[in-house]
DNA sequence: CGGTATCCTGAAAGATACTG
DNA sequence: CAGTATCTTTCAGGATACCG
């Protein structure tokens, strides 16, 4: 069977639209960045976010159930067993996507302030950055430079 | 006390916030995947991804606007002209965000075939990989060893 | 405090028809 | 081909009330 022409692909098998569906949902970027500054628990996080409460209820079953967050028991004095949300190890793993999101915002977004937020390397002190590198440790500039290229499990676009 | 759609949330004070107030917005992400594919015209991006003419319409104005896309007149013998939509400088800044959205997908969400597009570094061949490093070029493995420190414009968060 | 159930509402996606 | 105008409909977020 030939090789499927790049543009004729179908994309609703790719990832970026898979991880989309999870991540594109309103509010839930936003949930996950709290939960990466430290926020874990309902109310903390719904009056932070000022996000209703069905709204984030929903959101935390979505998270949990997608394995990007995990419930974790705790319990104050005093109080029965309550959960607080954490980050899984996949969850973990989306950091990069918000640096990526955070510093397009700092580059073409920030106020003459600056950004509200900055991330650092622990003991280095340094800003941190990401980069694109190829498995050989040649680094990218860009765009420029990357080959796209059918995968295994490309697919042909159906015709119309 | 005016309700503040979700849409509508005071995120701007943070870059995430700003840019998902641009990103966000459904078919967007997914409109620029097309675009850095290689598809530049209306009804291409149209008939791949199988979004209405009035909300593709409505974004690519959007992401001109934001200086996301420009206009590119071309003619195809015999017609008058017309435009394409090609990524401006910022635009083309956003490729990491895309790839931090893949590499995820690809990890979590893949099938077994493997994902369905590959990008490569041109000539070397090898993967192309977003990673995480300080600015003195320590390589890091995770959020574990960024210290996520207040920036200049930090604000406190009002009170209810 | 940490949610769930219900209802209401509005924004925005899609279908369709039309235009240059 | 590349859109715009209009209309309909759906869906999801917010308010509210309530429960363990």
């Amino acid at each position: 069977m030939g090789s499927v022409h790049w543009q004729d692909q179908d994309t609703s098998n790719c990832s970026i639209g898979r991880t989309w569906d999870i991540m594109g949902k309103p509010w839930v970027l936003l949930i996950l960045r709290e939960v990466f500054r430290g926020l874990h628990r309902f109310d903390d996080i719904r009056r932070h976010l000022g996000i209703s409460e069905p709204v984030l209820s929903r959101r935390l079953h979505g998270l949990v159930e997608e394995g990007v967050l995990e419930r974790r028991p705790y319990r104050t004095p005093g109080n029965r067993t309550r959960d607080e949300y954490h980050l899984t190890e996949a969850g973990l793993e989306l950091f990069p996507l918000l640096v990526a999101l955070k510093a397009w915002g700092d580059r073409h977004l920030a106020g003459p302030e600056g950004p509200a937020t900055v991330h650092e390397h622990q003991g280095c002190g340094r800003p941190v950055v990401l980069e694109l590198r190829c498995t050989a440790d040649h680094r990218l500039e860009g765009v420029e430079g990357v080959e796209a290229r059918s995968g295994p499990a490309a697919r042909a676009l159906a015709r119309e």
